[in-house]
DNA sequence: CCCATTTCAGGTCTACTGACATGC
DNA sequence: CGCATGTCAGTAAACCTGAAATGG
């Protein structure tokens, strides 16, 4: 077992394999795929100084309208405390504004604003191309059926959510 | 359109529905399925106070024979300076033996022990189970398919693989 | 001299928890 | 009083960079 005496210069494959044992695993292929894919959308949102979050605050106040933030953390999964942050940077570039809410003072009404809009037809762009790029080795009909694979695995897992708000409850 | 006046006891449903958008999004999608799957993977391997990586090293012995930590790093894509770590805790627990390599003194030879192998099928019985619960909703045919496009996937994004090591290459 | 290996000391990002002050 | 809201502080893990010390 211990022949590896020469393995210092030349690397005898079983120095880079994987074993087959990782790439059957669904877990393992999944956080390695949602990796990628991670870092491809952060690095194309990156490019208009936006981040993932942006699109998912953006396209929750476009489809129903403003909110508080709390209202926005249960539409998005964005924590309430991280909703702070992410509606700073939104509030910055000016794509949202915050104003206080006359019936209930504790509230922050976000509304969506014009130039807001135009960034989320951006963002919606950008994130197609990507989508794109991400899905490029699988045909039509397999993008589809990946995305209710997905879609119906997310949903299972969403209803006995035990920590998170859940994106899609 | 702000007639949201009374929105403070009742969501009115518009409070936690997630825009069609999103839902669309296979990246959002698959971001949100891995971390749910991370979640399970995480808990159910606490169980047993081990970690993800831990499979990932103790497999890679199993099937490849022992090797220097630069070696398991190439094969199972966790970076040199975290495998330090990694390492450390398998060895307390007495799962893999370091021993210095004699025809080459800057590097450890990695050795999965006995207890070690054992470690590694209660870890494959875990990691089994766990596996069938994030696949639960789908029919045996559909959890092939569904491993056999994320597979796909991995590999076209793992070869233009731009930073990292990349697990399967 | 250049390169590989092990290790340490950090950095960043994201998910997540807890607490606090305010107001209902 | 209990509960919701906005905010901040801080944890933990994953991912990633850089450099030092040793040796080939």
């Amino acid at each position: 077992m211990s022949s590896g005496a020469d393995a210092a210069h030349m690397p005898p494959d079983s120095e880079t394999k994987t074993p087959e044992r990782l790439r059957r695993l669904a877990g393992r292929l999944l956080s390695g795929v949602a990796a990628q894919s991670d870092r491809l959308t952060n690095d194309g949102l990156a490019r208009i100084d936006a981040r993932r979050w942006h699109y998912a605050v953006l396209a929750s106040l476009q489809e129903f309208g403003p909110g508080s933030q709390a209202t926005l953390s249960r539409r998005t999964g964005i924590y309430r405390s991280d909703m702070v942050g992410v509606l700073n940077e939104l509030a910055e570039r000016g794509f949202v504004e915050r104003a206080l809410d006359p019936d209930d003072r504790r509230r922050n009404v976000i509304t969506i604003t014009a130039e807001g809009r135009r960034q989320l037809r951006r963002l919606d762009r950008i994130l197609d191309d990507l989508q794109d790029e991400l899905l490029a080795p699988l045909s039509p009909a397999e993008r589809d059926q990946f995305v209710r694979l997905l879609t119906r695995l997310l949903d299972h897992h969403s209803q006995r959510a035990p920590r998170p708000p859940a994106p899609g409850s």
